[in-house]
DNA sequence: TAGATTGTTAATCGATTAACAATC
DNA sequence: TAGATTGTTAATCGATTAACAATC
């Protein structure tokens, strides 16, 4: 049976995928089966299995799945075999490094050009993409119908910027801005938020230093006294 | 009561936050309710109160929350008010814009280095930071104690790096390659992962195509014929 | 055949939400 | 005082895990 897919399961999709791509010839076999892949990233099997028969039934009993099989299943669930175009607005570090970074392909990410009210940014960078100002930004979603926008502009203009892509037909904005967007009903938001990471590693350390399993400079072999 | 935190709560906190940091003299008070921030960030106004709770006991029934106790007591329990360094290893374009990066010090977080194994990328950056070999990493996470590594490494050499940062005492890793990595039990791995939040975006770009919401550029005011 | 592995049903667990009592 | 708002207990919901039947 095809369950629904919950978020999490699509969440868990792209590691199970990273882990198979990992797996060659060294690996001894064209088949793997749910228990292995659970193990290999330590979640639970049934929880795997179930992932799996959600968007796959080529598992069989006693075999397990094809790897390359698999792999093409995934990927062509997640919709990396066919492309997405997108733009960013914010040509910062953050913007500049995604808009150069040649391995967006491999998810069906194109970056087409990155956006900036700056006239000091505009120009081409390395790899042949523009950086625009930003009045361009619409017409030029609208002309190559652009679905996916990303936000790397400093918190301030982040709201702004993204009425800006909605108004210009937008339909999924990938925000790293550390803000909260308001966008209609059918638009959709993931945020990159590096506070939010770092709010749980911050904690992790705070929760360490409390329960006392480390104290200022005292080497770990001798906390027990 | 003060209720044990989830990783939801800690994941909310910092939304909260940045709300609350947002909120200038035109708000025209200086408190605030749980159900105003709720309806801000699109919250269930239960959860929002559960949560505060679990961090704060400044809640005043019929006054709500005073904002800057708040925002104090928010950022005192992410430990945001006490700096935690940090060590980059891999000094490529993501590595590069991270460590240059100036906003990471309101977070509590202090990059004090990257770390490349190619000997072309060594030197100072514009803002005055090193990127050292790859040889003197252990050697300065000992010396000075930190606790915090980030892998900006490609793929495949990101599990060594892992080990490397575990040999040099590091407590918590903030990995932004695309891979799972495997760490002794009390090490926290705080995935920042891109894959996982494309395939939320491409997921939802492909539903859209097929529940039939977009027809190859048919313009949406006619979709419903 | 026997055993490994899949897929499914039922039980458990935890987070969210609803209802409500307490209180400034 | 009355009403707004907090904090808490109970109900609901959804995801994870356990148990097990099906099968190559």
């Amino acid at each position: 049976m095809i369950y629904p897919i919950s978020k999490q399961t699509l969440q868990r999709l792209p590691l199970y995928l990273s882990y198979l791509k990992t797996l060659g010839f060294e690996y001894g076999s064209e088949n793997i089966s749910a228990t292995t892949i659970a193990n290999a990233l330590r979640l639970n099997q049934v929880q795997v299995r179930k992932d799996l028969a959600s968007i796959s039934s080529s598992g069989k009993p006693k075999i397990g799945y094809n790897i390359q099989t698999l792999i093409v299943e995934i990927e062509s669930f997640l919709g990396y075999d066919n492309i997405n175009e997108a733009v960013i607005v914010g040509a910062g570090r953050l913007g500049t490094a995604l808009l150069t970074f040649q391995g967006f392909k491999e998810y069906g990410l194109d970056i087409l050009a990155a956006f900036d009210s700056n006239p000091e940014k505009l120009g081409m960078t390395a790899c042949s993409k523009p950086i625009l100002p930003v009045e361009e930004l619409k017409e030029m979603c609208l002309k190559f119908n652009i679905r996916i926008g990303i936000i790397t502009t400093p918190a301030k203009c982040a709201q702004q910027v993204c009425d800006l892509l909605v108004e210009s037909g937008i339909q999924a904005i990938w925000n790293f801005a550390p803000v909260h967007l308001i966008v209609p009903p059918n638009i959709l938001v993931q945020n990159e938020n590096m506070a939010t990471s770092l709010a749980v590693l911050s904690n992790h350390l705070t929760e360490r230093i409390k329960s006392g399993e480390e104290k200022n400079g005292t080497r770990s072999d001798i906390r027990e006294k």
